[in-house]
DNA sequence: TGTTAAGCGAGACGGTACGTCGCGTCTTAAT
DNA sequence: ATTAAGACGCGACGTACCGTCTCGCTTAACA
C-alpha cells in the first residue's frame, strides 16, 4: 500500500558508487561520499542497503561484466583463452584492492559472503561449462567432483594474482593451464 | 644518551593484540583497545609500529606457529600429511576473518604486503621443501618453475577455504592432492 | 467527488499525541510516533496541523481541563483556593517539561505563540473574573490595568514553579497571596 | 598525568557558539556549526560539554554580563532603575528564543537546570541586595522570606516579557514596581 | 654519579565516517 | 479525492578510531 523503494534512487547510488571506486579507489568509497555525489540521501541508501559494505558489494557486482565462454574444442585452449581475458582485468591494482575489501567484508558477514559468492560463481560459470564440454568430449575424467575441479582451476590463478600479487605472463598462464589439464585429462 | 625502545612495551602490545583478536575477533582489534588492554601508551605503540595495520600483521605473525615438514618418501602422502595439519587451523572462522583483514590491509599498503608475504612464504616453506625432495627422488619433473608450482599447490586449498569458505574433508584433501600430484609427477 | 477532512482522523491524532506525552513525556512526542500509534498517516496529520509543534500545542490544549472559578467573597481566599488547585497540577515533572517545550516552540513561531497564548488566557480566566468581582465589591482599586494585574498575579507562581522549579507549599501560596492582595486592595 | 583539557579549545568553542547565536539565533545553534566555525573538533566539544545543550547553556552564561546594583535610597526607585536596564535587554526576540530554549532544555535535564539556575540567581543578585538594603532602612517588613520575595518581584516581569511576550513600557514598569513596593513596605 | 635527552603512561586533539533520528514532502494503492 | 503506509531529501546527532600532540614522570647512557 505504501510507496515502493524507488529503483531510481538505488541506481543513482550504485552509479555514484561505481564512479567513486573508479576515480578514488576503494579507500575513497564512503556512504557519505556516495550520498553526496549521487544526490541520494544517506537515509535512503540505508533503506536500500543494509550497510555500506552491502552497497559496495552491489556496486562491485555491477562492475564486473560477464565473460564469454570460449569453445575451441580443447580444454587447454579454452582455459588459456578464458584466462587471457580474465587475468588482465585483475591487473589493475585498484581492482585488486577493491576485491580484497569485498572479500574482507564478506569474511565478517555471512549475508555479504553469500551475495558475493553467488556473484563470483556466476562470473566463473564459463569455466564450469568448459569442463563439462570437455567431459562430453571424453577429454576429462567423468567421475570428478565439479566443485572441487572449479577450485582446482581457479585457485592457482587467484592465489598468484590476488594473494601473492605476482605477475602472470602469457607463458605463466600456459604453464599453469598445462599442469591443470594434465591433472584433469586422460593420459 | 637517550634510551632505547623497550622490548617489553612491544611485547605487551603484541600480547594484548593477540588476546583481543582471540576474544573479540579482528573487528575488535583497535589501536585504542590494544593500548588500553596492554597499558602501553598509544604513542609508544606508534613508536614501535608504523600503523595499526602493521601491529596487526605483527600480531598475526606471532599467532601462526611454524609447521613441521613431513618426509614420508612420496609427494602425495607428504602433501596430505601437511594439509591435514594446516587446514584445520584455517577452520576457525575468527582466523579466516583475521587473515582476510590482513590481506585486505596488505592490498592497500605495499610495505604491509611485503611483510605479510615474507611471513606467508616462510610458513609455506615445507611445501617447497617437499617438492624439492620429490624432484631429488625423480618423482617430480625437474624443469618446473617452483614458484608456479607453489601457487599450483597452495591455490586450490586456499581458494576453497578462504574465498569460497567451503569445507575441506579428508577425502577432499586426498582428491585434491591426487590431482596435484598427477600433474606434477612423471607418468 | 471530494471528501472533507475527517474530524475522526484529527481526533485520533490528538488522542495518540496525548497518550504519547503521557507515557513517554514530551521527548517521546514525534510526528512519526503519533502517526504510527494513531494509524493516521503523516500526510493527514500535516493536513490538519501546520507543523508538529502545532499538533503538540493542540494536544496540550486538550490536556488541560478548565478550572472552576471560586467565589468565596474575598479575593485572598478566592486566589488561595484557585492556586491550591492549579499548582499541584504543575507539580508533575513531565507536565513541566511539556509546558516548557510548548513555550520554547512558541518563542520561535508567532502563530504558535498566538494559539498558545489564547489557550493560556482562557485557562487563567478565573483569575480575571475573581479580580473583577473583587473590584465590584470595592475590595480592589478600580483604576488598575487588568492585564498588568494578571501578570502580577500569575507571574510569581509561574516563575517559582516552572522557571525556578521550586516547591510551593500551602504556606508559600498563602504568603504569596497575602503579598499580592496587599498590593491590590485598599488599605 | 595525562594532558589536561585545553582551556583554549573550550574558549574557542564558546566564542563560536556566541557568534552563531548572535548571527543566526538559537535555531542556527548546532554542535556541527560550532565545530566548523571554531575549528574545534566535534569530538573535543563533547569532551568539554556533555551535550550540545550544555554547551548552549555555557555560551548563554557568557552572554549575559552582570548588572549593576542601583542604590538610590528607596526600594521603588532602585527597582525601577534596575528594571529599566534589564528589560530592554530581553526585548531582542533572538534573546527571548535563546532563553526559552535554555529553559526548555533545562526542564529535561536536572544538571542543566542546576547550572542555569545558579547563573540566573547570580544575575538577579542585585534585586536581593536592594531588598536587604531596604530592610536595613526599615522600609521593608523584616520578617519576609527573601526567596519568596525574589519570585514575587521577578515573576511578573519575566512572565509578561518572556511568556506572554508583551511589551513593558516605562509606565508599565512603574505601575508594576508600585504594586510590588506597596506589598512589601510598611504602610 | 649526576645530567639529560629519550622513552613512557595517559589521554586530549583535529579529523573523517559511521549509522540513526526527526522533519516535512511526495508517491503509491486502496477505499 | 482522501486516506494509510512509508520512501524521499535533508541536516543534526553522538560515537568510534585514526594518527598526532602534549603532559609529567621515569630511566638509561653519557659525561
Amino acid at each position: 500500500m505504501a510507496r515502493p523503494l524507488s529503483e531510481e534512487a538505488r541506481q543513482k547510488a550504485l552509479d555514484a558508487a561505481l564512479e567513486i571506486i573508479g576515480e578514488l579507489g576503494i579507500d575513497g568509497f564512503t556512504v557519505d561520499a556516495v550520498a553526496k555525489r549521487s544526490g541520494v540521501a544517506k537515509t535512503t541508501i540505508y533503506r536500500h542497503f543494509a550497510s555500506g559494505n552491502e552497497l559496495m558489494i552491489a556496486a562491485v557486482d555491477c562492475m564486473v561484466q560477464p565473460f564469454a565462454t570460449p569453445n575451441t574444442g580443447s580444454l587447454a585452449s579454452d582455459l588459456e583463452a578464458f584466462m587471457e581475458i580474465v587475468i588482465p582485468i585483475m591487473d589493475d591494482h585498484s581492482m585488486q584492492r577493491t576485491m580484497m575489501s569485498v572479500l574482507s567484508a564478506a569474511a565478517s558477514d555471512p549475508e555479504l559472503a553469500r551475495v558475493h559468492h553467488e556473484l563470483m560463481q556466476e562470473r566463473m560459470l564459463p569455466i564450469r561449462t568448459m569442463v563439462e564440454l570437455a567431459q562430453g568430449r571424453g577429454e576429462v575424467l567423468p567421475e570428478l567432483d565439479l566443485d572441487l575441479v572449479m577450485d582446482f582451476i581457479e585457485g592457482p590463478f587467484f592465489f598468484r594474482k590476488m594473494i601473492r600479487q605476482q605477475a602472470l605472463t602469457g607463458d605463466d598462464i600456459r604453464s599453469m593451464v598445462d599442469l591443470i589439464v594434465k591433472a584433469l585429462t586422460l593420459p
